[in-house]
DNA sequence: TCTGGGGTCCTAGGACCC
DNA sequence: TCTGGGGTCCTAGGACCC
């Protein structure tokens, strides 16, 4: 029988600023988005009061200010190394893991059917919390979906403590006719309010209803989930990465661009960050879009554009990439606008092995390939950012906002954790 | 003052070809 | 007055995920 656990992080980022600041613990705890804009992960504390994912920070003032919750930038250095050793730490627990988030992996357990599951998935988050910090919930059923909805139930009833085993047919049903069909992994908002209309309130009418009308009103990616809510493995394990079909880079600037000049550093720039992750997984791009776009929130005079690129020659070179994405921004640009956002995407993507040549190709390719792994030997040794591209600009006035981030504790040597030893501490052994 | 970022997949419809 | 049929490829838009 198909047995698979989902492991999911309790409010991750928070849990996170936790690890290091003791001082957090129990204190209601806030992580907010890119610019500081808005709440992207909220400890228990915060999900108490009511405070609504996604809510703009500066509607919430009020609340913070009465309530003393603790408000944090998101710190993606620190939230991305302790993910690493979260899933380092599971991979000890199964032959086969697919990592499925920052915060979420599933584990295969198939053959492992004559152990004590829930038993195991206690034993596993305790080790998580003892090695990282890091609390985690399990969800064990024989599909991903229904692993997912065994998850929630374990987060949300404290007398699973954190391990939910739905693999036992008698407790599948009881565990879907109380969840809501919005709750269902792959049903979102506009499915949801369909479905409801038609009577299907809860993941228990959802797995009822007949297969030809699902796949009719809700494709073939409804129909999986139906199935998968049976108990037919339907949604595979993806166990290696998939290489990335689609790059891109974005972000809102901390204040608004007026000038062609600063559009083309911020541009610049985020070419470089996609470059490199384009070179990471080994592909080179045969188109660049770029976008740039004002704050759709404000009164004023509104422009949204964007352009897409042909190369003749599919690239991994940031040099080369950069020199494109400006041809692109130069021919959107307006004066006159107020710029709140921009971006880069790359596109027809592929391996750098099955680059196609063009004849007539001048450039010296070898030379450039040469340079990018100089430049990511540098980067990977002496720190991210240390060599950069002059189109990037320097003082880059622009930057996304992140006045409130906690210190990269565990991934940058000027900001680790300081340990004071206390006279008298009778805590500490040895 | 202040409203995130980065992805995937599927379908419908148009263009084009024989 | 009259206007085939079937296939492929591409793109835009819509849905979803964290």
């Amino acid at each position: 029988m198909n047995i698979v656990a989902l492991v999911d992080c309790n409010n991750f980022y928070a849990s996170c600023e936790r690890v290091f600041n003791p001082a957090l613990r129990d204190v209601p705890i806030v992580v907010l988005s890119n610019n500081d804009g808005c709440v992207v992960a909220r400890s228990a504390e915060v999900k108490a009061l009511g405070i609504a994912p996604g809510k703009p920070v500066y509607q919430i003032e009020d609340l913070i200010r009465k309530h003393n919750i603790r408000v944090f930038s998101s710190n993606y250095a620190l939230y991305g190394d302790l993910s690493r050793r979260v899933m380092q730490t599971l991979a000890e627990f199964s032959p086969e893991i697919e990592i499925y988030s920052i915060d979420e992996a599933f584990l295969d357990f198939q053959g492992f059917s004559r152990r004590n599951l829930t038993a195991y998935g206690h034993e596993i988050c305790a080790t998580v919390k003892r090695w990282t910090g890091i609390p985690v919930s399990i969800g064990i059923a024989e599909t991903k979906t229904l692993a997912k909805i065994a998850n929630r139930l374990a987060k949300r009833s404290p007398k699973t403590k954190g391990v939910l085993d739905l693999s036992d047919l008698r407790w599948r049903e009881k565990a879907l006719a109380v969840t809501d069909v919005g709750d269902v992994w792959g049903i979102g908002g506009r499915y949801a309010k369909f479905l409801r209309t038609q009577g299907v309130n809860t993941a228990l009418d959802l797995a009822r209803c007949e297969e030809g009308w699902v796949k009719k009103r809700l494709s073939v990616v409804g129909l999986r989930t139906v199935r998968e809510l049976n108990g037919i493995p339907s949604i595979s394990m993806e166990l290696a990465p998939p290489v990335k079909k689609q790059l891109c880079v974005s972000r809102s600037f901390g204040r608004p661009v007026t000038t062609l000049a600063e559009m083309e550093e911020a541009l610049a720039t985020y070419v470089s960050r996609a470059a490199e992750k384009l070179r990471r997984q080994n592909s080179a791009a045969g188109s660049v879009m770029v976008f740039m776009m004002t704050n759709r929130f404000r009164e004023g005079p509104q422009y949204v554009n964007s352009t897409v690129i042909g190369l003749p020659v599919a690239t991994d070179c940031t040099q080369e990439l950069i020199s494109y994405a400006i041809k692109g921004v130069k021919s959107i640009f307006r004066t006159g606008f107020h710029f709140k956002k921009a971006g880069v995407v790359f596109g027809d993507i592929c391996p750098v092995s099955e680059v196609q040549m063009d004849l007539f190709d001048m450039k010296d390719r070898e030379g450039s390939r040469r340079l990018m792994d100089a430049i990511d030997t540098i980067s990977a040794r002496m720190g991210k950012g240390l060599v950069r591209y002059a189109a990037e600009g320097f003082k880059q006035p622009w930057r996304t906002k992140f006045e409130k981030r906690s210190p990269r504790y565990s991934s940058c040597w000027e900001e680790l954790a300081v340990v004071e030893a206390v006279a008298g501490c009778d805590g500490c052994e040895g």
